[in-house]
DNA sequence: TGTTAATAAATTTTT
DNA sequence: TTTATTAACA
């Protein structure tokens, strides 16, 4: 067959890697150097050249986007549907996996999936139950530190022995979450993944049935793959190692979220004989922006080392914008835009990115007064809003009566009168006699154990899910939704509500309507369950940025975490303080610097044309003004990519920070006796404050200090001690 | 039981 | 500053 569709457009580096013997393959691409392509381009090899059916392929990927997109690709590259093909997040093909093996894996057929805010609230639910204080146990630690472990695959029983009351507690909670989980069918994101390695440990018929259907893997974005992917690709590929996996260690931004770029480094050790392909030519980013990335990237240790090159050319310099504040900042975003557009350039092409979301509102507030279009990225999506996750508990109960976290949601909305007392009153049946919600409901309404009033709404409650049962069977999904809309109140409740805000909700909800309708089960779907349920599992597993409307030419904001895949010809990387990035917590914990620094780098390189870089010397944050000092990757930026824009509105003349090109700045705080302009202190009368200036040296060092109590003082810390925070 | 005022907390988020 | 959650009230 001919493949040479296949192969042409390929550099030498991407057809090593598309055409490598069949075998574990490592491909280390960097940033804008194909990778997607070289994906694509494998499968098709594969199929084509070397005779694979599109059976035996697995491609993994993080995001249903990514999955979608590569879908796409290879259709379009083969001309073939991709319909045989397993491709899918790490939880679509878990989650599908699962379906099929239920039973191995101790689930009820009926298992649901809950999202990370249905585990919150049933770990504080938990927390009541055990009788824990959630101001000594907050429930968002609790859940963090359990899906932590779940994430490095340790189970409750697997916990190390607790000497500690922290770990004990820990302990029992994690325990009581994995009964309560198990006893209810559900199954949280990590549990997804777990429960599918767990099977594939456990089972060995289920095991070496997928090792031999699947006789190539593949993998995207693997420096972001945890310790429980990992051990399942390992296991999946334990027979031929036929592995091949895309990935670049310097765009590892979520190791706080358990990603494990070591998976990356040690690849090499695990995989005998593994190909190592490295793709250093960048097609995104002119000379200049790439080269800068590049120092700043050279920073950090332990890299697999690349080096990025590109034929274009140096392109423009790098654009520095030192700001007098927030607001400065933004309205020279806002005016470098116009003038963009002036141009006849489109705003699409243009990405403000920072590094919290907070940012995004000076930007907001001046995009707006300019009159420009702009979209938001990040924030709720459209399955996770909180009217949306109503309806859809309405139906999920109507589906599957048991599903308590459903129950536990809607039973009182809107509200009908069913309060605290009569739910802790259900809620202890459901313990004592381990029923569900729904079944205990049932038994204090006919057992009268209740006050008439809340027995009546309690009863009303379950008449009422009955009716809608009854009158939604057999109809479609769209009228499901519809009817349940309806009959629930819950939009009444809503239109009722004349403001701006329940106005939204409203038009969620008719949007819903829509989304049922147009509503199609992927092929991989399993064809045993009906409609409702596969569009409840959709929802869990894909909040849904898909059904977003079209977005006219506007603006693109965004933090650095979600800008990474991403490009554009003009970007703005903003608020490059101390403090805020790299960001305050993640000076205080080891390693979290360099992951910092690498999304500094994967926004540098998402620009292909132009880059402005800024930050502000005053921030207001959290309603305070704050003095910043430029951050230190700033100064690991050669000055010769960079032209400084000074300030037109500013009152005095732009004071660079001093450490701002001083390369010495690396760990921090040495330089004058710890001091910085930013460092928080403690001083014994004076109180909390922060270091504005700093003047003279060792024992003669003068510190002006802003405190919150008592204003701006000179201390010298020789003499009054200053405790640093 | 449902509404309102005080109070604390506040990166990043693919599923 | 904004937001979420809780404690106190009508």
């Amino acid at each position: 067959m001919d493949v040479s569709h296949i192969i042409d457009p390929l550099n030498d580096a991407q057809r090593q890697a598309v055409t490598a013997p069949a075998g574990p393959a490592l491909v280390l691409a960097g940033a804008g150097s194909g990778k997607t392509r070289v994906l694509t381009h494998r499968i098709g090899w594969l199929v084509q050249a070397e005779g694979c059916s599109p059976q035996e392929v697995l491609a993994v990927t993080f995001t249903n986007k990514a999955a979608r997109e590569m879908r796409g690709r290879i259709e379009e590259l083969l001309q073939l549907p991709t319909s045989g093909m397993w491709i899918g997040t790490f939880h679509g093909l878990c989650h599908r996996l699962l379906r099929m093996h239920f039973e191995d894996a101790g689930l009820p057929q009926s298992f649901e999936i809950i999202d990370s805010d249905d585990q919150y609230r049933l770990i504080r639910r938990i927390l009541n139950e055990l009788d824990l204080d959630e101001a000594y146990w907050p429930p968002r630690q609790m859940q963090w530190m359990i899906n932590q472990h779940k994430e490095e695959a340790r189970r409750a029983s697997q916990l190390p022995a607790g000497e500690d009351y922290q770990q004990q507690t820990l302990y029992r909670v994690y325990v009581s979450y994995e009964e309560t989980c198990q006893r209810l069918g559900l199954v949280d994101f990590a549990e997804i993944l777990l429960r599918t390695l767990e099977l594939f440990r456990n089972n060995q018929f289920v095991r070496e049935t997928w090792q031999k259907r699947f006789r190539h893997v593949l993998v995207d974005e693997f420096q972001d793959t945890n310790t429980i992917q990992y051990q399942w690709l390992r296991l999946l590929t334990a027979d031929n190692q036929f592995l091949f996996a895309v990935g670049d260690d310097d765009q590892s931004i979520y190791g706080w979220r358990g990603a494990k770029v070591e998976n990356l480094l040690t690849f090499e050790k695990d995989f005998d004989g593994a190909q190592i392909i490295r793709l250093e030519q960048n097609y995104r980013s002119s000379g200049h922006i790439l080269a800068a990335a590049n120092a700043v990237i050279e920073k950090n240790d332990g890299r697999m080392g690349k080096e990025l090159w590109t034929e274009a050319p140096d392109g423009q310099l790098i654009r520095l914008y030192g700001a007098s504040n927030e607001i400065d900042e933004a309205q020279f975003v806002v005016s470098t835009i116009e003038t963009w557009v002036q141009g006849g350039n489109r705003r699409d092409d243009v990405a403000i990115l920072y590094r919290s979301n907070a940012q995004s509102r000076a930007f907001e507030e001046q995009l707006l007064s300019a009159g420009m279009p702009y979209r938001v990225y990040g924030g709720l999506r459209f399955f996770e809003r909180a009217e949306i996750k109503d309806a859809l508990a309405y139906m999920r109960l109507i589906s599957n009566r048991e599903s308590d976290p459903s129950f536990e949601r809607i039973v009182n909305l809107p509200p009908r009168g069913i309060g605290t007392k009569t739910l802790e009153q259900v809620r202890d049946v459901s313990r004592s006699k381990q029923m569900s919600m729904w079944q205990s409901a049932k038994l204090v309404v006919s057992e009268e154990q209740l006050p008439a009033r809340a027995a009546g709404a309690l009863g009303r409650f379950i008449e009422l899910i009955e009716e809608i049962a009854v009158e939604v069977d057999d109809q479609n999904l769209e009228s499901i939704t519809d009817q349940v809309l309806q009959m629930s109140g819950l939009l009444d409740h809503y239109k009722k509500d004349k403001s701006e805000k329940a106005q939204g909700r409203v038009e969620n909800l008719e949007e819903l309507v829509t989304a049922a309708n147009n509503f199609v089960p992927a092929e991989t779907d399993d064809e045993e369950l009906d409609m409702l349920s596969l569009f409840l599992a959709n929802a869990a597993l894909e909040a849904g940025e898909g059904q977003a409307a079209e977005w006219e030419d506007c603006v693109q904001l965004m933090s650095l975490h979600t800008a990474k895949g991403l490009e554009f010809p003009l970007v703005f990387l903003c608020g490059l303080e101390e403090g805020l990035f790299p960001h305050q917590r993640s000076l205080e914990e080891a390693g979290r610097l360099e992951e910092e620094r690498r999304l500094c780098y994967v926004g540098m390189t998402r620009a292909m044309e132009q880059l402005y870089l800024s930050y502000a010397e005053i921030r207001r944050l959290y309603g305070k003004d704050n003095y910043t000092q430029a951050s230190r990757f700033l100064s690991e930026i050669p000055m010769e990519y960079i032209e400084e824009i000074r300030s037109s509105n500013l009152s005095r003349p732009l004071q660079r920070p001093r450490a701002s090109y001083s390369s010495n700045a690396d760990e921090g705080s040495q330089s004058r006796n710890g001091f910085q302009p930013g460092t928080q202190v403690n001083h014994a009368k004076f109180g909390e404050g922060m270091v504005v200036m700093i003047e003279g040296q060792g024992d003669h060092t003068r510190v002006q200090i802003n405190f919150s109590e008592v204003g701006l003082k000179w201390i010298l810390p020789a003499y009054a001690k200053l405790e640093l925070i």
